[in-house]
DNA sequence: GATGCAGCGTACGGTGCTGT
DNA sequence: ACAGCACCGTACGCTGCATC
């Protein structure tokens, strides 16, 4: 780079005229094309990955709104030669970044039904029934999981957890949050930051992206909770958003923040070969509801050192 | 090399929900 | 009632592959 390209004026315009014609309630809404000429592609290829990787590393993933400085940030970073102010209205970078998030926490949704329906697979079940004892032991009943002191355990997201029979139904369990399912699922993760250079990629743990995985997972296992996949009879009800997973993406935060670092390689070490691994797969499931709160098997999810597979050749 | 096709990702429009 | 947000469905265009 010898020197900076000229920084030219960006000047915020009024929607496309066919988004402005659409409905009854016409209301802002920018396609890439009312960016700033020659910014199109950058924005694509740049900037969309460097927010989603920002998005990653959030505690909350789904409160994006607040982040203004950031997406500025990034913003000013990208685009060295185009002067923009990122604001709340009227503003086609703000509205654009917001679009990216949502299609990125759908495709979170997308990814854990393929890792789900390829799990299952692989596992060999002969019949629906099995399927569903199976389900039954890796997403146990909130009510069921909430009210037995011993079972504070979510199987789904441990790489192994079994049922020990002598020890008053206890639950033996290694690898926090490296299932098969999780791995597979946090390595969209890793696929979206492929393209962004070692040097601007966000430094901290993807939290974020991995209690999206970890609902996400939960969500598609839930679908099969009855040995088949099941439609929702409500798409709304379907939905991977904040009203229906919120409460559990916040419950899994509090394993996910007692994760040390040596874990935290190992989860990324897990989720490696799953990079590109998987094709979209269309299903949905049926509602869930949020009854209880306090501890549970989401909040226990953090391993104890166990010494071996430190995971200490990953670098991410 | 040209053409056709399938698979996939993205952009765009639709719509229910929520806040004022 | 209205505006804006949040999420979903899908059309479209791109890419890669097979066939001629």
């Amino acid at each position: 780079m010898s020197k900076l390209p000229q920084v030219s004026k960006f000047r915020v315009r009024v929607p496309a005229l066919s988004a402005q014609k659409s409905a009854k309630k016409p209301h802002p809404r920018f396609r890439v094309k009312d960016l700033p000429n020659g910014s199109q592609q950058r924005f694509r290829e740049d900037l969309g990955p460097l927010w989603l990787d920002f998005v990653s590393n959030l505690e909350n993933p789904w409160d994006l709104a607040n982040h203004i400085d950031v997406m500025q940030e990034i913003w000013n970073m990208t685009f060295t030669d185009i002067d923009h102010t990122v604001q709340k209205t009227n503003d086609p970078v703000y509205f654009l970044l917001l679009q990216r998030a949502y299609t990125y926490r759908r495709d979170f949704a997308k990814r854990g039904e393929t890792a789900v329906a390829a799990y299952l697979d692989s596992m060999g079940f002969e019949t629906p029934d099995e399927i569903a004892r199976y389900i039954d032991f890796l997403v146990p009943l909130v009510s069921e999981i909430r009210s037995e002191e011993t079972a504070k355990c979510y199987p789904f997201m441990w790489r192994e957890a079994k049922n020990i029979m002598n020890a008053d139904g206890h639950i033996e369990r290694t690898g926090a949050f490296c299932s098969r399912p999780i791995s597979d699922t946090l390595a969209l993760y890793l696929e979206i930051r492929e393209c962004i250079p070692q040097a601007r990629r966000q430094t901290d743990n993807p939290r974020g992206a991995l209690v999206l995985a970890t609902a996400s997972v939960e969500r598609a296992l839930r679908m099969y909770s009855t040995g088949i996949c099941v439609k929702p009879k409500d798409r709304f009800e379907s939905r991977f958003s904040r009203k229906h997973w919120g409460v559990t993406t916040e419950e899994v935060m509090v394993s996910v923040k007692k994760t040390t670092s040596r874990g935290w390689k190992k989860i990324i070490k897990a989720a490696i070969p799953y990079i590109r691994a998987r094709k979209p797969h269309h299903s949905l499931r049926p509602g869930l509801e949020k009854e209880h709160e306090g501890p549970n098997g989401y909040t226990h999810c953090v391993d104890v050192d166990s010494g071996s597979d430190s995971g200490s050749d990953v670098i991410f």
